[in-house]
DNA sequence: CTGAAAGCGCTTACAG
DNA sequence: CTGAAAGCGCTTACAG
């Protein structure tokens, strides 16, 4: 690389101090027009362009934010990444918009070994962090300790308090797609969900899907409630117990797109037809929500605008130097496609 | 936050110059085992982590790699986000997994407007790049003036031999996709793709088909030679344009996976049955291909393999100094599902 | 094996 | 309105 020109070079070429370049380059308004005029057209001939590590150096901002995914979702737990998988580039590029606005960059990281992740933040020097998902208690205990902006995206935990948090509606989500199913005259629904004990997001939509069951007076029985992982192989897995062992059920709720595609895949190769014989709405509306025959009817979950709130939640707190923890809450709505139809039996 | 500590408290503490702590961060073997052992204690009881940005300063790598995606795609164009969507976190993971084992990070991009790539690469001091996906010319010279080390991703453009870069065998995917269709006995058999002549992934692709068409000296025809958008949407018309006009073909080669998903919902919508009347190969094996009743049949791109090259190629030029110019061809591989089936005229 | 000191490229009180 | 100079937190020849 050609030695790079920094700013002692333009002060010389310029005929000024390099306080007065620097004051140039953050447009502080001690300088005169005349002399920022000079300056500039040197700095343009030479094409040069600021380090912003160096400015970082002096004064304390990286202009850099941190944003974790379960990237590299160890393969043995609930299947996060795959969860989160199709909502990534989506939920990146808002977040990236935004804060590109104001000229700071994303710095992604997987999620790291236990220990590592505080030094990863400590040594980048980031200005702030998002993190999307769940992860091991120790990681918010780390973050704590850093005191830097943090917004945290669908966790439900107590812990997230001490932070800013984004998070869908859960419970209204299901809740709606729980209703929907009962104006189409189903009695017998069905939940489908993640581990409901240990998951606080799957306990949420739940929780909704109950609520709509008791405000029609309908019961649930133990055996229409049902765990699987949630992957797309767990509703696979789901739906051939149900061909296998018969059904008593008319309609369905799942509280994942990925595994309501499962589930609704095994039914039709296995001759239950849907939405003929069995409706079912999934949760989330991945986009191949809209790739099957039938579509799948589904709550649509605004990851875009998730994204675009996180991203200014933390520019605030950097900008302002504070240190709040807003709780924003994201409506959900229902999509309706082929899935579910009016109860005919 | 606490002032933070740094190297000059380290070495007052531990009674030794900025210099020795610093061998001892950087395990430069210059130290004795005895004063390395007590610095590191000290380290460690002081919570102390290096800041990476002050020895970038000093040493000149600030161990990031820039990942450029076609995130913010302008919306009017070939659909390049929507076509590359699916493999984001898979492509981003992999590199990730790689360069972090060296101690390095992601800084993430979308595309730049004109100019401002360039400086972006500067100001930040990148160490490398990696592009996924076609750009616009002039970002390609940007980069060349950069002279860092830089991979290209499915870019096949004269430009490309200035960079490393990495492809998936475009052309013989097609051609194995176009061969299974025609050991299945069929002999109409068109192909769908996106604009063939203004983008070369899409042609090679197109010729894969043309070779193994004029092998088995079938014919060709005009009107069996169709252009999409590379979306689902794209798909769907043309497949509404099949149950409207009907179809002289028993089976098609499309070039994408989302096209292919688009053809064969709108078919089974409209009444022509996969695979009974019409057979289907996709390309790129994304995650929707299985999610469909039938599965689609399809090329697989390894787009793990893809970024752990990618990666691989970058750490190699970063860490010896190099600029070379590898070309990788990741071997692409045909998965047969329930879309295709023997001609049963 | 260890240290004094210059240097990386900026910013920012402070003085004038 | 402009400049001299210290400082941000490291690294690295160079001397010893």
């Amino acid at each position: 690389m050609a030695k790079k020109t920094n700013i002692a070079e333009i002060a010389r070429l310029a005929g000024v101090s390099t306080a007065t370049v620097s004051y140039v380059i953050n447009d502080v308004n001690k300088v005169s027009e005349k002399t920022k005029e000079h300056v500039r057209q040197i700095m343009a001939e030479l094409d040069y362009i600021p380090s912003i590590n160096a400015r970082s150096l002096s004064n304390g901002q990286t202009k850099l934010i941190g944003v974790t995914l379960p990237l590299i979702a160890p393969s043995d737990t609930t299947g996060t990444l795959l969860e989160t998988n199709p909502f990534f580039s989506e939920y990146l590029g808002e977040i990236h918009k935004v804060i590109a606005s104001y000229g700071y960059d994303i710095l992604l990281s997987g999620i790291q070994v236990k220990g590592k992740y505080k030094n990863w933040i400590k040594s980048r020097g980031l200005d702030g962090i998002i993190l999307l998902g769940s992860y091991p208690t120790d990681i918010y205990e780390e973050v704590k300790d850093l005191n830097i902006p943090t917004v945290l995206t669908d966790v439900y935990e107590s812990y997230a308090n001490d932070f800013h948090s984004v998070n869908t509606d859960d419970a209204e989500g299901s809740y709606l797609a729980t209703k929907h199913l009962i104006g189409l005259g189903h009695k017998k629904i069905g939940f489908v969900g993640g581990s409901i004990k240990e998951s606080p997001i799957h306990n949420n939509r739940y929780v909704g899907y109950g609520k709509a069951m008791l405000e029609a007076n309908l019961k649930i029985n133990n055996d229409c409630v049902f765990e699987t992982l949630t992957t797309f192989e767990g509703g696979l897995k789901l739906g051939e117990q149900f061909i296998k062992e018969g059904l008593d059920l008319t309609a369905l709720v799942v509280d994942a797109d990925i595994v309501a595609l499962g589930i609704m895949k095994a039914c039709q190769d296995g001759g239950i037809k849907i939405p003929d014989r069995l409706s079912i709405v999934g949760f989330d509306d991945i986009q191949a929500a809209s790739f099957t025959s039938p579509g799948l009817t589904t709550i649509r979950q605004f990851i875009s605008k998730k994204g675009e709130i996180a991203a200014n939640l933390i520019m605030k707190d950097i900008l302002a130097n504070t240190r709040s923890t807003d709780s924003k809450v994201v409506k959900s709505k229902l999509i309706v496609r082929g899935s579910t139809q009016k109860l005919t039996i």
